[in-house]
RNA sequence: CGCGGGGUGGAGCAGUCUGGCAGCUCGUCGGGCUCAUAACCCGAAGGUCGAGGGUUCAAAUCCCUCCCCCGCAACCA
């Protein structure tokens, strides 16, 4: 008989940069279910892997002196370092510079062009010439390149065209009638509300602006963009479209993909209709995980308060940052990172509840028994107890719900810590007459500690490994089915060893958040380096009828976040002016204030709000921005020149 | 009237679909035990389930209105 299979992916990462916490997170949840299914008799493929085109790739590279492919190389070798580090059980890795992968991606580019769902078409936006980069209208700030600030141009840009609007109805009744392929729920409306139902734009697939890409085939100046080349990794891998295609045979459709809900519109729009097109069956499952904010804040470079997986993992062992990980971070939303938290975790769950009962039941095995138990009864109602367990466990790992299959494991945990107690065991010991029924007890400890590592392998194989260990028991030795049947006829040879989790000590224990704050601070100031603008005449500077206003009254705009409204008096007349810096003044403190004016500024509506002129700020950055004040006693309607 | 998620003891969450004693983990306090990693077990305190209204014998749960938080989208002239 043939194994049922398996195949369950991660999204390709982008190797622009080292890896962080969300990637880890994404790939070790991969890890976890791959690893149950393995135990529970699938034939899973596991893949991960890179994404490495673009002009991101292609511009950092050049920054470091470099090649693209060199720059990836070695970016690549620290993510499998990491993987490794992780114990992640990947069954392959892709990375779309693979020869295979890019011939497959033409190929693919090829069909979809011949039976016309990709066409030329022109891509009609602003252009900034030395950034290299196309922005639509409304990414524009203040008219300029929102990236470095300088003058763009409209350019016609020819470029090949993907057809999403032909699929589009096909997609929604799709989703419609399928309600578990998009998980969770939720993410299912947002996609059917937001994009589906308002309609498709045709999707531009092609770029002529950076060359570090897979060619066009029958194109050479275009250069196939990120949604075909990096989408389709998901059956290039398994040889989709090439002589020895078994895998993709076997393998296909996926039963998972796992990602971040940002990226979940891709998948579930642009890769489910690019597989329409390719006339292949859809992946079974596309889940959004949540992200992990820190210490109850977004994650951020400034803030300094990333965390750090190799940090966590270096410190305190990578089972207890897989445990904290997998455990920690909600079903379906997002997860906090708080270090009090993790300490938490570990101490109580890891080396209080699970780590001390291996370690009392051993010793008591070895105490009174010197290390062998001969196979005879269990107790017969922690038996059932655990049966019932090993069901709900499972249950939940197959809708893929590890934080609570882990819950779950620990509920056998403790019922075997309180039946310890209820049994008392030292009583019975000290008590030749109630030998057999000592060695019940502890056998069905053991029995019980056994489940648990067999339970606990996908989150935590290291430490699984060791707690068998210290029953006389290898891996190979234990099956997914001795969890459901604490068995009579086991007798259990112990081996003593170390704490499976050593308690981490509160009171002297640091975050590894402070550290790195502490260096990361100085090292990294968050003022934003400025880039010169060209020379310009006095001339030039003189078209800016710059005046002093006072703030009359201010309020904020409906339904923005950023804007305020402003009414000022320019001495001669009252103007009124939107301004974006409502994120860093309250609209009372405004009133009153004199601030400097660009009077003759052409206006513009906001928000539908009609702007008459703007008020001069300073800025070091995104998250700094101070109005400038006129000079005390100038009134309104003085000239600043 | 853009879309969506959420508001439950000090903290973090489950329960809401399918109404029926308000539950779990951590923390706090008290007790027990001594096999164990100062761990384990038991008990207690602590909640008007965001607010108001409605349906019902009965509402955290169903219906209506409102408030607050968080994503996405838009908005930094």
């Amino acid at each position: 008989m043939t194994k049922p299979t398996f195949y369950i992916t991660t999204p390709l990462y982008y190797p622009s940069d080292n890896l962080h916490i969300g990637h880890a997170y994404c790939t070790l949840i991969c890890d976890a279910i791959a690893r149950y299914k393995r135990m529970t008799g699938f034939d899973v493929m596991y893949l991960t892997g890179t994404d490495e085109h673009g002009q991101k790739i292609q511009q950092v590279a050049e920054k470091n002196g470099t090649t693209p492919k060199a720059y990836v190389d070695n970016i690549v070798a620290g993510i499998k370092e990491l993987w490794t580090l992780l114990d992640i059980s990947y069954d392959r890795f892709i990375r779309t510079t693979d020869d295979y992968h890019e011939a497959a991606v033409q190929q693919i580019f090829q069909r979809l062009y011949d039976q016309g769902d990709i066409y030329k078409g022109a891509y009609e936006g602003w252009y900034c010439t030395p950034d290299e980069s196309f922005w639509t209208e409304s990414q524009l700030k203040n008219g300029k390149c929102p990236d470095c600030g300088r003058e763009v141009v409209l350019t016609k840009e020819e470029c090949y065209f993907f057809k999403l609007s032909k699929y589009q109805d096909r997609l929604i009744e799709y989703i419609e009638t399928h309600p578990e392929f998009i998980q969770p729920p939720s993410r299912k409306n947002e996609m059917l509300n937001n994009f589906l139902k308002p309609g498709l734009e045709d999707l531009c697939v092609s770029r002529t602006t950076f060359d570090w890409g897979v060619r066009v085939p029958f194109d050479d100046k275009h250069v196939i963009y990120v949604w075909i080349d990096a989408l389709s990794n998901y059956i290039t891998a398994m040889r989709y479209g090439q002589a020895d295609h078994a895998d993709f045979d076997k393998y296909w459709p996926a039963d998972l993909h796992l990602v971040g809900k940002e990226i979940i519109r891709f998948h579930t729009i642009i890769w489910p209709i690019m597989l329409m097109a390719l006339d292949q069956p859809l992946p079974k499952q596309v889940y959004g995980h949540g992200w992990w904010t820190s210490e109850g804040q977004k994650m951020g470079k400034s803030l300094g308060n990333v965390v750090d997986p190799v940090v966590y993992a270096d410190k305190y062992g990578v089972d207890a940052l897989r445990y904290f990980l997998l455990r920690e971070m909600p079903f379906g939303s997002d997860g906090d990172f708080s270090h009090k938290r993790f300490i938490e975790r570990i101490n109580s769950d890891l080396a209080n509840d699970l780590g001390n009962l291996l370690s009392r039941t051993v010793s008591m095995v070895q105490k009174y028994y010197g290390g062998t138990l001969p196979a005879d009864a269990v107790n017969a109602d922690i038996a059932a107890f655990a049966a019932s367990v090993a069901d709900t466990y499972s249950a939940q790992m197959e809708g893929f719900n590890v934080p609570n299959a882990m819950a779950e494991c620990w509920k056998l945990v403790s019922r075997a810590n309180k039946f310890i107690d209820e049994t008392q065991p030292w009583v019975l010991g000290r008590d030749d007459s109630k030998t057999t029924e000592l060695q019940t007890v502890l056998r069905t400890l053991c029995a019980c500690l056994k489940a648990v590592g067999v339970m606990v392998q996908p989150f935590i194989p290291a430490a699984a490994d060791k707690l068998l260990a210290q029953l006389g028991l290898t891996t190979a030795q234990v099956d997914w089915q001795c969890v459901s049947h604490l068995s009579a006829d086991d007798g259990f040879t112990v081996v003593m060893g170390e704490a499976l989790f050593p308690r981490i000590d509160v009171k002297t224990d640091v975050s590894p958040l402070t550290l790195t704050k502490e260096v990361a601070q100085p090292a990294a100031p968050t003022a934003k380096v400025y880039d010169d603008l060209p020379e310009i005449a006095i001339d030039d500077f003189a078209k800016c009828d710059l005046r002093v206003a006072e703030v009359l009254s201010c309020e904020p705009v409906p339904k923005s976040d950023k804007l305020l409204l402003l009414q000022l008096d320019v001495g001669s007349e009252k103007r009124q002016v939107v301004s974006g810096i409502a994120k860093f003044y309250k609209p009372d403190e405004l009133v009153g204030k004199r601030v400097l004016l660009v009077k003759n500024l052409k206006p513009a509506k906001l928000r539908g709000v009609e702007s008459q002129g703007m008020i001069l700020c300073a800025e070091t950055g995104d998250d700094n921005v101070r109005i400038v004040e006129a000079p005390a006693g100038m009134t309104p309607g003085a000239k600043v020149r």
